[in-house]
DNA sequence: TAGCAAACCAAGTAGAACTTCGTTTTTAGC
DNA sequence: GCTAAAAACGAAGTTCTACTTGGTTTGCTA
C-alpha cells in the first residue's frame, strides 16, 4: 500500500467495524464529522495528534495498534 | 506522563539518541528545522503524517516503534 | 576558553486538517 | 425490487496548529 495515511486509514476502518461502530458514532464520540472519519480511513488526510489519541481512547485501543500493519 | 505529543516525543528522543544521531542531522534528512524536531520532542507539539513518515525512515524503524510506550 | 548540542521564547506564516452542503453509491433487510 | 442506513465522493471555505524565523540561553566536554 502506498502512503501512512492510506495504511492508518484502513487499518483504522478494519478495527472500528471489528467493534461494531459506525462512522457516525465514531465521530459523534470524537467530536469529528463523519466526513473527517471518511476522509481519515479512505487516507484523504491523517488525523491530528489530539484526535489521535481519542480516535484510539473511543476504539479503547493504544495508539500503536492503529499502525500496527 | 500527559498526553500522546508529550510521550511520543520521549519516544522519539530516546530512539534518536540511541542510534547517535543529532537533532539536527535528523532535521536535515526530514526537512524540518531543528526546532521543530526540537518541539516535537518536548511534545510541544506532534508531527503531521507524511513528517511522521519520514521521521521512521531516518531512524529506519516501523512507525509503531514510536508509539510503543 | 571555545565549540557543539539542545532548550527555550515570541511572533509570524503556510498549509493540511477539518467543516459544510450536497449528491451518489453501496450495503443489508424486508 | 423497494427501502433505509451507512458510507463514498466532490468542491469550496474555514480553522487550527504544525512549522518557520530569529534570537538568546544553558549544558556539556575537549
Amino acid at each position: 500500500m502506498a502512503n501512512l495515511k492510506q495504511q492508518f486509514g484502513a487499518r483504522l476502518k478494519l478495527l472500528r467495524t471489528q467493534k461494531g461502530i459506525t462512522q457516525e458514532s465514531l465521530a459523534a464520540q470524537t467530536d469529528l464529522t463523519i466526513e473527517s472519519i471518511s476522509n481519515i480511513e479512505r487516507g484523504i488526510f491523517g488525523p491530528r495528534f489530539g484526535n489521535l489519541e481519542k480516535i484510539a481512547a473511543v476504539l479503547n485501543v493504544e495508539v500503536k495498534l492503529l499502525f500496527d500493519f
